[in-house]
DNA sequence: CTGTTAGCGCTTTCAT
DNA sequence: ATGAAAGCGCTAACAG
């Protein structure tokens, strides 16, 4: 008799509707996802890790880009609600208030990156460790006149970056003259900023002698104008980035590794495992980004 | 009194359940994604021409890696019932039989690369075309012993492109003897096959002189092998790409660029377009794709 | 073991 | 104008 059913079910062609079965068991097992936007590869490799794990725990992700604005991101994250069993948010651009208004208190959520990670469970990169680590190689590989491309302002990993690239740099090399431009994480802005520094009179022999960009999009900018420029990378000047995405294997290009695709899984294992076992666990995960060693800063000798 | 309502929601925290609001009006706003993998530049590149797209529209897009085994993809899709309004699927290891069968009938949906378009709406880029095009610009640079690294056997894509190769290097070079080698679309894959190059003694000089692979992952993992052996490129051997992913640019390799993020964009327009006009627009839209010429098809000269 | 019913949170229709 | 009720398609807790 189940039988029977079965079979009309199979000949009408019935297949579940799974928007009432959420509703019914208040359980949609769908991970909403809130990030600033899908450029480069740097959210792609994040976004590939996270639906490695979500497909493997049998979880659908639903995007969201979040806009720079609070009160959108606010609509974004609300929008969420009864669609999804939680979120991840990557709000870097956030400040804490903003993000606090625009969480909706009742809907589970990991943070990626952002502030006011104390009172809820998050991710976030060390920045320190990872500009302390590329400022110490260029150190010890006797550059001393570096330039720093920095993130935008007002976002958390950018100011980061760029306050511990000053510190690392005031601490390591006496009485220098550290230079910082600002950025947008786009690889244009990493162009605009040798142009910049051409401008200024920079790019002179001897007048600088390596660039530190906060991410690797802005560095590969800024490879390719120096090239075209005529400086040689890195007999010239060195130029490193941070976050190691695919390309900058490709390039030769000495970064700072942040295992992308695992912090994307890793945010949703632990956003799941919250939502099944019910285990609130408020912690902050650092990831502890590693040192990579290419061309872009060999020694000039 | 509506004031009144209003207030009491914002003091009380109300967020609006989605998921209840989608059951009573038969509308969820979403999307269904059904993707082989996420793995690579050329899925990313997708989806980001979705998104884009989708959230202009003020869509979310939900996610759903699919299986090459049908069942699962049968599976996938189902699950989407309720979730979604339309699908996107791309399914170019589907044969039609199983695509048919996977697809739920109930619910709207637009093909990318997948077999059996005739009766539905669908994308699908002119494979054929791009292999001439490659083929036609190695054959008039001089070069005649050509190679492949296919796709995998099955997927709509690697057989066009490898049938299209054989078609075309049988009609513009008399006596060819093209060789073509397995390969899965993937860069280590690109790799083996110049190992096994290397093993029939077919990268002596002047053995072959250029390498049509089926996609540009596969034409990266051939160029660092090439590298690593000690073939100059385009020197001794040219190779070519597909796809036009954004690394090629900056790896100077000669493919044939498909524009991927525009292919995404369309394809939700056209879904769109249909759930919300109504109009049932079942044509196969074909994307041209054009050759870009870079460096490693330079002649030898 | 089969059949009925209430209810998930919303929208829409209908009555007051 | 506000209030009451039915229904979206399912699950779960009942009763027969």
């Amino acid at each position: 008799m189940r039988a029977r059913v079965q079979a009309a079910a199979k000949l009408l062609g019935y297949v579940p509707h799974a928007g009432a079965r959420s509703l019914s068991m208040a359980r949609t097992h769908a991970i909403g996802v809130i990030l600033p936007d899908l450029h480069g590869e740097f959210f792609s490799e994040i976004v590939r890790g996270m639906d490695r794990e979500a497909t493997a725990r049998g979880y659908h992700l639903l995007l969201s880009n979040m806009h720079a604005d609070a009160a959108l991101a606010t609509v974004a994250m609300r929008s969420m609600r009864g669609r999804v069993d939680g979120l991840v948010v990557m709000a870097p651009q956030l400040d804490a208030a903003g993000l606090d208004e625009a969480l909706p208190g009742v809907i589970p959520a990991i943070l990626i990156n952002s502030l006011r990670e104390a009172a809820r469970p998050a991710m976030r990169v060390d920045n320190r460790a990872g500009i302390a680590a590329v400022v110490g190689h260029l150190v010890a590989s006797g550059r001393r006149r570096l330039v720093h491309i920095a993130g935008p302002t007002g976002n958390v990993d950018g100011d980061e970056r760029r306050e511990s690239f000053l510190e690392t740099v005031a601490a390591s090399v006496p009485d220098a003259r550290p230079v910082v431009l600002p950025g947008t994480f786009r690889e244009e802005s990493g162009e605009a900023a040798v142009a910049t520094l051409a401008e200024r009179g920079l790019l002179a022999p001897g007048a600088i002698d390596g660039i530190v960009a906060a991410n690797d999009m802005m560095a590969l900018g800024a490879l390719t104008a120096l090239r075209a420029a005529g400086v040689a990378v890195p007999g010239g000047i060195a130029v490193t980035g941070f976050d190691d995405i695919p390309l900058a294997r490709y390039l030769g290009l000495t970064t700072v590794r942040v295992d992308l695709v695992e912090m994307g899984a890793r945010a949703v294992t632990r956003l799941v495992e919250r939502l099944e076992g019910g285990v609130a666990d408020d912690r902050t995960e650092g990831i502890v980004p590693e040192l990579v060693i290419r061309t872009t800063t060999e020694s000039p000798a």
